[in-house]
DNA sequence: TTCCACGTGAGACACAGTATCATGTAGGAC
DNA sequence: GTCCTACATGATACTGTGTCTCACGTGGAA
């Protein structure tokens, strides 16, 4: 379990190399939101990114189309909090889950820590096939918790 | 695992029995609503719901708050699908999960099955205090593997 | 039967995300 | 370096989902 983001200046230079490894073009508002993204500490909603993006001008749909771009690399990835909102944590490339300070809003990737066994006795006991899934977990990081 | 929806007309009943535990109002537009929920077969969006309650003269704020109650009373309850659009099912009052059949829609409650087990381990780990959770399993039902 | 707190429908609203389209530019070909 | 073009951008309009307001209606207790 470690933290998903880190705070420097320009440190979207990971999220760039991904969109380059990939054969995106390397745009200067595309470079700007990676570096918005990876400036988040927590999970963070569209509005959010919006909002930073709009005072270095940049647009709202390329906002968007930035988030769609990093979630189909598995960048970032969009979770849905308890209330029902929606929200956005940067996160490592790998099948993980996400554990979220409710306190604080950071978020942590989690490992399966034996839940592949879960779903397979899932899937074994009733004849379903599992074929994916997704977990979220809230709670207090340890840091909320003094 | 059990299915969650039956068919009948008037299957509402049980929905309708828990609103007047709460001590809500037992209105017409309530009950029609109860019904149109209990009859769906598998996962629906608040627009199929909208849609069906319009025949019948029922205004789209009042489907919104009979979903916001069944929510809160545990009779409805939100999930996210895999390509992030949102879906209601009806399920039992317990806390349970959902496993949802990519093919026919149907969703099917599961226990823990371990779970919770694995929630302790992650939680021991990290020192992350686990005070909620959501898992949604997708894959093909017995009957859609055929 | 009376009464009123609660529920309702209509429609305006707020917000997230998408589509369209004319303009701009990254980056490969040369 | 210079073209060139496919891809990216920003402005703007649009859709869909859920919320709010408010005048009117009604369940259900007294
Ligand atoms: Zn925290
Ligand atoms: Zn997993
Ligand atoms: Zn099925
Ligand atoms: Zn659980």
């Amino acid at each position: 379990m470690t933290r998903a983001a880190t705070t420097a200046t320009h440190a979207g230079g990971h999220l760039v190399a991904a969109l380059d490894r990939a054969g995106h073009r390397l745009t200067g508002p595309r470079r700007s939101v990676a570096d918005l993204v990876a400036a988040r500490d927590g999970h963070f909603t569209a509005a959010d990114l919006v909002e930073d993006a709009r005072r270095q001008g940049i647009g709202r749909a390329t906002v968007f189309r930035s988030i769609d771009l990093f979630t189909s690399l598995g960048l970032v990835e969009r979770v849905d909090l308890p209330g029902g909102e929606h929200a956005y944590v940067a996160c490592e490339t790998a099948h993980h889950h996400h554990a979220i300070c409710t306190s604080c809003g950071r978020s942590f990737d989690v490992d399966d820590a034996g839940l592949s066994e879960v779903l397979g006795t899932i899937g074994h006991r009733s004849g379903f096939r599992v074929t994916a899934h997704r977990l979220e977990i809230f709670g207090l990081c340890a840091a909320c918790q003094r």
